[in-house]
DNA sequence: TAACGCCATTCGGTATTGTGGAATACTAAC
DNA sequence: GTTAGTATTCCACAATACCGAATGGCGTTA
């Protein structure tokens, strides 16, 4: 393992959800010693990618923001905006794309229903593929093998939020998802928030992440949930064509 | 130069606007030689934060994207959101928010306006800091030297698009924007779009970023622009007290 | 078609740089 | 005051990054 590879580990353990980290708790998060940890934090905050409290709290800096800008997800993103829009003036619920980093996923884009709540996501923010109808999309397309991965290493970092999904009964609810075409996460991410999502796929035919329909629990029971499954999925396959994805099942018929 | 800061400078090079990079470009944007930039190129390609096309283009990978969550930065947004919404509300124009991010600044939120048309803009896009409104109010706090900084780099990366500044007439227009407060961009950075920004500062007292309203060049003139100066100060002063900062002048009142 | 120039990529010996265990300084809790 | 758990510094060792030069591939020009 290379010093690249172990800056990158610390970075992504910075920037991992819970607020501001302990140096420990990076070290264990990117696997490295204590001291290596140390040694690349005082570079990252040198140049701004991290910020010490002082007291031995570090957090992400801003210059992290400007690293996420450009390539190729924006024009992913540009292309999908227009059709998130059409989703929501036609369901008027919250609509979300998001795409697949690692063992998570970041939203790319996001517009608000029509209704006078609000969902609390923000684009930029990561969500876990476990326990997320847009996580649930993505893993369903991936090799049983590399669904146990993800799962363990979740599992791993979890921080005591969120149950620990039993990996058999997660393989079964993979399977259905991957026959109907779109996955559902009921209050599993969020209490009282209820989603339907379906993934995406890029030019070469892998998942590169999903969209979601969402909405407050007591708004959106699991039949309405079903019934606006098959028009997450059609959305998805419109913002995969976008992407370069040909449907051979489509192109065939 | 350690190898993490060359990784880094790897990163923002590839990050930077303009879609994919050729190697030789991303050489001389981030100072190093070829073979180096190749190194850290398959690294990072190896763990998903780089794409390579194969014939010489590399592009910022999906994994990027998950470097730029969490952090200070969220807090710092969540806050600035809802008085975000009521600039919009009360002015029904489009309402962004950006960081600043080494030479350039970074969208973290965004309210589109309710007009028919919408701003080409994005969140996690980057914005230059000499041509647009938010980086000319992040400017004006600046001191001369540092300003001189930004420029002289600004001015080599340029990629032959936007006019170059004189640095004596920005340095007047600067002092300016800091005497009234706000900062006005006249079609500078878009053809057919007004802007008009001012500073948010932090708890240290520096400036972090600024907020911004935008239109249309032909819904907006430069009179209701300068009507508008004082309502986006007001609210980049209430997002800075949110963020921690203690306004003396206002505190002594 | 041949020759040129440009660019990505590979190679290799050198020396700079990162490494991590152990020691220390620090802080908070009891 | 003592202890336990930190962050931080130190340093000898060795691994790794470095970069000039060489190679190979590709498109363009005579």
């Amino acid at each position: 393992m290379n010093s690249i590879e172990k800056s990158l580990a610390v970075m992504r353990a910075l920037s991992a959800p819970g607020g501001p980290h302990r140096l420990a708790d990076l070290a264990e998060r990117s696997g490295l010693n204590r001291p290596s940890v140390h040694r690349i934090l005082q570079i990252l905050v040198e140049g701004n990618y991290a910020r010490a409290t002082g007291d031995g709290w570090y957090a992400a800096g801003l210059a992290m923001r400007a690293l996420a800008g450009g390539g190729d997800a924006d024009d992913i993103a540009a292309n999908a905006e227009s059709i998130l829009y059409e989703l929501q003036k036609s369901t008027g619920h919250t609509v979300h794309f998001a795409v697949r980093a690692g063992d998570a996923a970041v939203y790319l884009a996001k517009v608000e229903g029509d209704k006078p709540y609000q969902m609390a996501s923000r684009v930029g923010m990561q969500i876990m593929l476990h326990c997320t109808s847009i996580g649930k999309a993505i893993l369903a397309a991936l090799p049983s093998s590399e669904v146990d991965g993800v799962l363990e290493r979740t599992v791993e970092m979890q921080v005591a939020s969120h149950k620990v999904p039993d990996p058999a009964e997660l393989h079964a609810e993979l399977d259905a998802i991957a026959r109907r075409g779109y996955s559902i996460d009921d209050e599993e991410n969020e209490p009282n928030v209820r989603c339907v999502g379906a993934a995406v796929r890029d030019a070469s035919g892998s998942v590169i992440g999903g969209i979601s329909i969402s909405g407050l629990a007591m708004m959106l029971d699991l039949e309405q949930l079903n019934a606006l499954g098959p028009l997450v999925s059609a959305a998805a396959a419109e913002v995969s064509q976008r992407a370069g994805y040909i449907d051979l099942n489509r192109a065939l018929a």
